[in-house]
DNA sequence: TTGAAAGCGCTAACAT
DNA sequence: ATGTTAGCGCTTTCAA
């Protein structure tokens, strides 16, 4: 059964094939009556348009480049909820996701836009210094950023708040009473990818600290897992003295830092503070929940779109480029201590 | 700036269209004193083929379609791993992944076909009936299963041998001297969804233990949280007798399951026998180390893709259908008892 | 070994 | 309010 085309349903609507476009695209105005065949007639044949012949003539493909950090050093964790977000609010405006993996590099991005195989790009994991940006400047389609890099090179970008999310964190601890945070670093593959969120998060919560007045010490690299975790807080708590307040920036670390610590003995919410940027979602369900300052990445994931829809429907033409970011909440659940 | 096209590569070169066509396709011999003129003009224009264009006109859109289990319901677990062995396959033949949700539902598999979207579709988190099936089995594009359903409408399938996965778990907890084990169940979410390998687990799990001579035993549903595991655990070890021996075959509830077990002083390979179905690379990083049966979702994967490819190739008229079964490794850890 | 030319199915001027 | 028509950029017969 080859597909009907649009002049199929011309034909048995007894119009012209630009009618049965219009009424499709609503882009001119069609009589009632005319509306009503040319629909029955789409419904008979069960028409839908074909996307190439569609992309060829109209120059948009209604689709979105998604460019995403697969591939061996990636942080592949937590990247769900980006790309369910993504591809959800793709599809509330008639497009559909594209994947791409990052280890394509820069042909990743020649290719979407030299192949026209899409409308505009969502980069994710962008390093601090990131040589796709120059190329994905360049480009014939709007590229969007989720991350903030260094240089923007007048990229539009979306993110979390991390310095934002870095005060807070360090806020609850101080008002827990400490007067001294350990904080549990990335892993060493973030480190090495240069991963803008890192040095954002960092800096601020060693300024935040400073204004304060307590101290910041840091255990880092830690590795995301059991035997990482056991390490970094056998570390944490000789550094922490008596009342200890732990900051864990990293995800997927969480759960194994507050295991390690229950192992020991060291119950969090009755001996040490822990602090936690992660999801809520995954917040909750740690043991004990954890206090935690919220990721947010459907939030952020929709305002990259919301971003990105909008530059393509001002015809590409305004100045887009600029930061914008998503505030961070702070939770308190099980693990943070009461004021002494 | 405005993409070259084919016309512009052939009179840089001084040959027609359809000469710059056959370079690139091979389809037919071309002279290499023109072949090179024509490369080189390629690389001076950096000409990129419009992706659009070359679906109209070859009726190939090199375009892989994905349904993936996203969704309120979805068991996101795991898929990862998934998602990024299709598109690294895809990528190997010149292919892309257009990333569809499987909340679209059957609309989903009408829209890639319908709108020539893409040459074929994988479908993912397969219910053992499933109302997708009968529209995939109609579709004008090859489709395959990550997943076996009770019927298959001919539509060809790959997952991983879940009886022989039950086999290999029984056979370890019976080569263990255990005569008794508790199975802790799927999620409630899982089980409603009649998700396909839930059955083909159990009932082989049942049935292999029967064969052995041992006791099965269930506690189902169990949620894949902390607290659910804390509750399916005591359950367990009250059914469980004095050596209990634990066979868990939901992948994101075995890190919890160790943990309620460790907290109740219960420890696994010292006190208690405890089987896990999930990957290997899940496997390592638990406390302790679990022995376990592996999904191999790059191997399904993988598998899959390369079905799919040669059901292309071969202009989709023999029929292929059938059943392609991945055989699972049990790998022994820290958590087999040693027999008495 | 190469070229000319007819579409693929759609959109969007341009006419009426 | 609707129809006519000229492409969009490529592949692929058919001809030489």
């Amino acid at each position: 059964m080859a597909a009907f085309t649009s002049r199929d349903v011309a034909r048995l609507a007894g119009v012209s094939q630009s009618t049965v476009s219009y009424v499709m695209s609503g882009r001119r105005p069609i009589s009632d009556e005319t509306r009503k065949r040319v629909q029955a007639a789409i419904e008979q044949l069960t028409y839908q348009p074909n996307a190439g012949a569609r992309a060829l003539a109209s120059q948009r493909t209604q689709v979105v480049g998604l460019v995403v950090p697969f591939g061996p050093a990636a942080d592949t964790t937590g990247l769900l909820p980006f790309l369910e977000t993504i591809t959800g609010c793709a599809r509330e405006r008639d497009h559909d996701v594209l994947l791409v993996t990052a280890d394509e590099g820069t042909s990743a991005l020649t290719r979407l836009a030299g192949q026209s195989l899409c409308d505009a790009i969502v980069l994710m994991d962008i390093a601090a210094r990131d040589s796709r940006l120059p190329v994905a400047a360049a480009s014939r389609v709007p590229v969007i950023l989720i991350g903030i890099p260094e240089e923007t090179w007048g990229l539009p970008c979306v993110d979390l708040d991390f310095p934002e999310a870095a005060r807070l964190a360090v806020a609850e601890i101080a008002a827990a009473g400490h007067d001294r945070l350990v904080a549990l670093g990335y892993s060493a593959g973030e480190i090495a990818r240069d991963v803008n969120y890192v040095g954002r998060f960092e800096r601020a919560a060693v300024a935040a600290a400073a204004a304060a007045g307590i101290e910041h010490l840091a255990v880092s690299p830690m590795e995301p897992s059991p035997a990482g975790a056991r390490a970094a807080v056998e570390q944490a708590l000789a550094l922490g003295g008596p009342r200890p307040a732990l900051l864990v920036p990293s995800s997927s670390s969480v759960p194994w830092v507050l295991q390690a610590l229950t192992e020991r003995g060291v119950v969090p919410g009755r001996d040490v503070t822990v602090v936690g940027l992660c999801t809520d979602a995954a917040a909750e369900t740690t043991t004990p929940p954890v206090t935690n300052v919220s990721t947010e990445p459907r939030t952020v994931s929709a305002l990259a779109m919301q971003t990105l829809f909008r530059s393509l429907e001002r015809d590409r033409q305004e100045p887009t480029g600029g930061v914008e970011l998503v505030t961070p909440r702070l939770t308190r659940r099980g693990t943070t201590l009461p004021p002494p």
